[in-house]
DNA sequence: ATTGGCGCCTGAAAGC
DNA sequence: TGCTTTCAGGCGCCAA
């Protein structure tokens, strides 16, 4: 649920508190997460400031002053509230509209100068991890593949990446080891522009002396794209967000298949129409009529 | 070595 | 109306 564009609407909506703050306490109120939270965590936060607040796929990595950094993962329904006092606005997340329950409240970082981040995630498949050194270096970081709105991903990139998979396109794209930040909404999304199938094997993008197809050069350009507009959005709904009722952000409702089963396909000229497909139990939307 | 499937966890929505 | 079941999915793990 949080992918790539969400998370990048959390950093840009947290960097202005954490960039240059720093923690006068850190509230931990429960042992772990989706994992433990790594030993002496608070206690090691106490004090320290953080130098820059960046994005890796959909971990957030938060620079100490000591060399070590923060990672945070929001998992599925992972998200975080700036406030001080007793108002609190939350900075853009993909959250459960009613989730403001304080009881799954599980991390306070308080900040020198009184405001406060909480982290909230009822489900708790987010994690939090310490790491030294550098991050990248770190198990977490050191698996994920490119990032698509990085410089290097192109085609000739995405070729190499999926020259001879059998596998579907949609699991290539879900596989965080080749191609990192992008989940079940984008890809489905991504697809549709690329006019290219969910169950298309992911090697046909590739010649057979692994050079880009054609569809390369299509996905590359529909990945970006929908990822730049959903951070747009995301971006824009930070605004209404601060009154909200805790929608998703403004890009839920330019979704062209996502959640759209039995739609009219919304491509120009198309007359197909949405179908929902259950793969690995998740499911997949797709227009069966113009993705190939 | 890849690739598919399961289960974690909670709350919303659908079903009876 | 109220209870029960299903579904959502990022990701680690296991199995074929």
């Amino acid at each position: 649920m949080p992918e790539l564009p969400e998370v990048e609407t959390v950093r840009r909506g947290l960097a202005p508190v954490f960039e240059g703050g720093r923690f006068s306490r850190v509230e931990v109120r429960r042992p772990d997460l989706r994992v433990p939270f790594p030993p002496g965590f608070a206690r090691r936060l106490k004090g320290r400031s953080v130098t820059k607040l960046a994005r890796r796929a959909k971990y957030l990595v938060a620079t100490l002053d000591d060399g070590a950094s923060l990672l945070i993962h929001l998992g599925m329904s992972g998200s975080l509230r700036i406030g001080r006092g007793i108002e609190e606005e939350r900075p853009g997340t993909f959250h459960h509209p009613r989730s403001k329950d304080s009881a799954h409240d599980h991390v306070v970082f308080h900040m020198e100068g009184g405001t406060r981040v909480t982290f909230n995630d009822p489900r708790r498949f987010g994690l939090m991890d310490l790491v030294r050194g550098d991050p990248e270096a770190s198990p977490h970081l050191a698996g994920l593949g490119a990032e698509p709105l990085g410089e290097t991903f192109d085609a000739a990139l995405l070729a190499r990446l999926f020259a001879g998979r059998a596998s579907p396109l949609k699991a290539a794209l879900l596989d965080q080891r080749l191609i990192a930040g992008l989940g079940n909404i984008y890809v489905a999304e991504a697809l549709w522009r690329a006019r290219l199938a969910p169950a298309r094997a992911a090697g046909t993008l590739a010649t057979a002396t692994g050079r880009p197809a054609a569809a390369a050069g299509r996905l590359v350009t529909a990945i970006r794209g929908v990822l730049e507009d959903a951070i747009a959005a995301g971006g824009s709904s930070l605004r209404d967000h601060v009154q909200a009722d805790g929608s998703l952000g403004d890009f839920q409702h330019a979704f062209a298949v996502y959640d759209r089963e039995g739609a009219p396909c919304p491509r120009p000229g198309c007359r197909g129409t949405i179908l929902r497909t259950v793969t690995s139990g998740r499911s997949t939307f797709a227009c069966s009529a113009c993705q190939r």
